[in-house]
DNA sequence: CCTATTTGACCCGA
DNA sequence: TCGGGTCAAATAGG
């Protein structure tokens, strides 16, 4: 556990070195299909998918070795996607390897506890941040959801932000523990347009259907719907649309995502969002959308993860 | 019975 | 000390 920490085994070097020779190839091939084949949406999304692969595993490994090696950024910054995952600063001191077994505490040791969340929160920190826009649109299904948000999100708690009007709600991959993913997310609904919520992600998911391919139509799921959508008094903004924008915390990357479906207009504002507030039955979309987007048009079900595992 | 959500308490950084 | 983020017991739902 503490034997190389200030330098990465030449396995980890290698298969670094490995990965970032598939992702500028990757790149490269993603360019030239640009310039030859433009109809090939289908051959994007397999690109961004391999390019998604790429980075996370890289973040893995970096994650595995104390100082991050800051090999990513590099010169390419060519695809938007290839925004590298952002470590601010070096990790400090956190300990070359952040396994699990302390996780799986079963002492429950006040001592092992308050470690482990100390370490958590650090390693948290350390986590790429970026976050996105999503608004819903009344007339259409869930807009493109993004690849992000097929994943299992287990939500954990929920805040009133001082000065918003709506309460943030904070979710986690549903395997945290199961698999180690740290990714989480948070979201909140915007004050200014309740058809807006800004979901800021913490993290990319390194749990199985985070890291290999996206877990694509096996939504079927019995449709667990949500008894709350039933009660809605319309099932309007079921659409969301998904546009994104990022900012970043001190890191440096720009990041944008590359699909960018196609923009809804829907100028009025339907009557539904008018004087929402209190005495509205509407208690916060953020609930509708919030547990995992999904892809169905009809019906934002939340997928439980049972459907992966 | 098991898993997910709710919600007040608790922790921690600013 | 305050406010955001997380925990965890209670609760809901299948």
């Amino acid at each position: 556990m503490e034997g190389k920490k200030d330098m990465f085994s030449w396995e980890q070097k290698t298969l670094l070195s490995e990965l970032i020779l598939g992702l500028e190839a990757t790149k490269k091939l993603q360019a030239r299909l640009g310039e030859s084949s433009p109809a090939s949406e289908t051959n994007g999304n397999l690109l961004k998918q391999i390019l998604s692969s790429y980075e996370k595993s890289i973040a893995i490994v970096n994650w595995s070795t104390s100082p991050p090696v800051q090999l990513i950024p590099k010169a390419v910054g060519v695809a938007p996607v290839t925004k590298s995952v952002g470590f601010p600063k070096s990790p400090a001191s956190v300990n070359g390897s952040p396994r699990s077994e302390e996780f799986l505490d079963g002492g429950g040791s006040s001592e092992t506890h308050r470690q482990e969340h100390i370490f958590n929160s650090k390693k948290r920190k350390m986590l790429p941040k970026w976050t996105e826009k999503v608004r819903i649109n009344p007339e259409r299904g869930l807009e493109g959801p993004h690849q992000d948000d097929v994943y299992s999100w287990r939500k954990y708690g929920q805040k009133d932000i001082l000065g918003a009007k709506f309460p943030r709600s904070y979710y986690r991959c549903t395997h945290r523990s199961t698999q180690n993913c740290w990714a989480t997310k948070q979201v909140q609904r915007s004050d200014s347009d309740p058809t807006v919520f800004q979901v800021t992600y913490r993290g990319k998911h390194t749990c199985a259907r985070g890291t290999l391919a996206a877990p694509p139509p096996p939504e079927k799921q019995d449709t667990r719907t949500q008894p709350i959508i039933a009660q809605k008094p319309n099932e309007i903004l079921e659409s969301l649309k998904t546009s994104l924008t990022v900012r970043t915390e001190g890191l440096d990357d720009v990041f944008s995502f590359p699909n960018t479906p196609p923009l809804y207009d829907y100028g009025n504002t339907n009557d539904y969002f008018g004087g929402v507030m209190e005495s509205s039955p509407i208690f916060d979309v953020a609930e509708w959308f919030n547990p995992t987007i999904e892809i169905n048009p009809d019906f934002p079900t939340f997928l439980p993860d049972s459907i992966y595992y």
